[in-house]
DNA sequence: CCTCATTCCTGCGGGC
DNA sequence: TGCCCGCAGGAATGAG
C-alpha cells in the first residue's frame, strides 16, 4: 500500500531513469487508469507524444513529471499502482495499465494497478504544482512543512487524532499504515479528541510521524506482497520494522501486551491496549 | 465551511 | 472441492 516512503522510492527511480528523456509514444490499454484526465484516453496519449520529461517530484503520495511544455502529468499509485522500467520486449503483464516508449528506444515504462484505484493524468501548465493537486497538504518531509502551522490546524479540528493523520487536506503522505506505527511511537490512541492535544504532544507526535517517514524510506518502503515494488521490481524492506501494524496478538515492543486491532474508518487500526488506552471521553462528550 | 460515510476495484484467504 | 463473503484501503464525492 504506498504511502510516502513508497512513492518517494518510486520517485526517486523514476527521476534516475526518465529524466531528459523524451517520449515517442503512449499506449493506454485501460481507459479507468486514465479516467481522470478529462480530455480522454486519446488525448491523453497525444499530448504526451514528442514531450521531454524534465523531473520528478512528489507531494504527499501524488507525483508528477514537469514536461519541457509547462504541463506535467499527474500519477498517484492508489493501492496496486506500480511503474515499471522494462525492457521493450519483456512480456506484458497481466495488469498492464499504460505503455510510454522513449525516442531512445531504451527501457519503457509502463503502469501496472491491479485494483485500478491509481491513475494518470496530464495537468495543463502543471510543471511546477498541478492545480488539480494543490489541495493537497506539503507532506512533511517538504522542506516548507509547517511544524507550527500543522500542529494548530489540527488542533482546532474537531475530530479523532487518527482521522487528521490521514486527511491529505492536513499533512499528506500518511496512510494507515504510517498512521499507526507513528501513534504507536507518540503513545496515543487513534481515537483521541484532536482538540484535546496539547500543542507539545501534538509536536512530539508530528516528530514521530517524521521518524518513522524518514526511516521507511531509507528501508525503500513497506512491501508486504509484490503489489508495491519500486521501479525495478524490488521490494523494501521496512515491514520488518513495523511494530503495530497487521501485529494483532504479537507482543508490543515496549511492554509485550498483545496487540490489538480495532475496526475504523472501514478498515483496521492496530495498537497497543496498555501503551496506548483509548480516551475516557467521547470526542464530543 | 466542516465532518464523515460511501464508493470505486480486484485477488486472496477463511469458513462452510 | 468450490463458492461466497469479508478484507485490503486512498481519495473523490456528496450528504448533512
Amino acid at each position: 500500500m504506498p504511502e510516502l516512503p513508497e512513492v518517494e522510492t518510486v520517485r526517486q527511480g523514476l527521476a534516475q531513469w526518465v529524466t531528459g528523456r523524451r517520449i515517442a509514444s503512449v499506449q493506454v490499454r485501460h481507459p479507468r487508469a486514465v479516467r481522470r484526465h478529462v480530455p480522454g484516453a486519446a488525448h491523453f496519449a497525444d499530448v504526451l507524444a514528442g514531450r521531454t520529461v524534465t523531473g520528478v517530484r512528489r507531494r504527499g503520495k501524488y507525483l508528477w513529471l514537469p514536461l519541457d511544455s509547462g504541463d506535467a502529468m499527474i500519477g498517484h499509485l492508489g493501492m496496486s499502482g506500480q511503474l515499471l522500467l522494462q525492457p521493450l520486449d519483456a512480456a506484458d503483464e497481466l495488469h498492464l495499465r499504460v505503455r510510454f516508449r522513449f525516442a531512445d528506444d531504451g527501457p519503457e515504462l509502463r503502469f501496472v494497478d491491479q485494483r485500478t484505484f491509481g491513475g494518470l493524468s496530464v495537468s495543463e501548465g502543471g510543471a511546477e504544482l498541478p492545480a488539480e493537486i494543490a489541495h493537497i497538504a506539503r507532506d512533511p518531509m517538504d522542506d516548507a512543512f509547517s511544524d507550527a502551522g500543522f500542529v494548530a490546524a489540527l488542533r482546532r479540528r474537531r475530530t479523532e487524532v487518527k482521522r487528521a493523520l490521514l486527511d491529505q487536506t492536513l499533512i499528506s503522505g500518511v496512510g494507515n499504515i504510517y498512521a499507526d506505527e507513528a501513534l504507536w511511537r507518540a503513545k496515543l490512541h487513534g481515537a483521541r479528541p484532536t482538540d484535546a492535544l496539547t500543542a507539545p504532544a501534538v509536536t512530539r507526535l508530528l516528530g514521530h510521524v517524521r521518524d518513522v517517514l524518514g526511516e521507511a524510506i531509507q528501508q525503500g518502503g513497506t512491501s508486504f506482497d509484490d503489489l508495491y515494488v519500486d521501479v525495478n521490481g524490488e521490494s523494501g524492506y521496512f515491514d520488518r520494522s513495523l511494530n503495530v501494524y497487521g501485529r494483532e496478538g504479537a507482543p508490543c515492543r515496549r511492554c509485550g501486551t498483545p496487540i490489538r486491532r480495532e475496526a475504523f474508518m472501514n478498515r483496521s487500526s492496530y495498537s497497543c491496549p496498555r501503551c496506548q488506552p483509548r480516551p475516557r471521553v467521547a470526542p464530543r462528550g
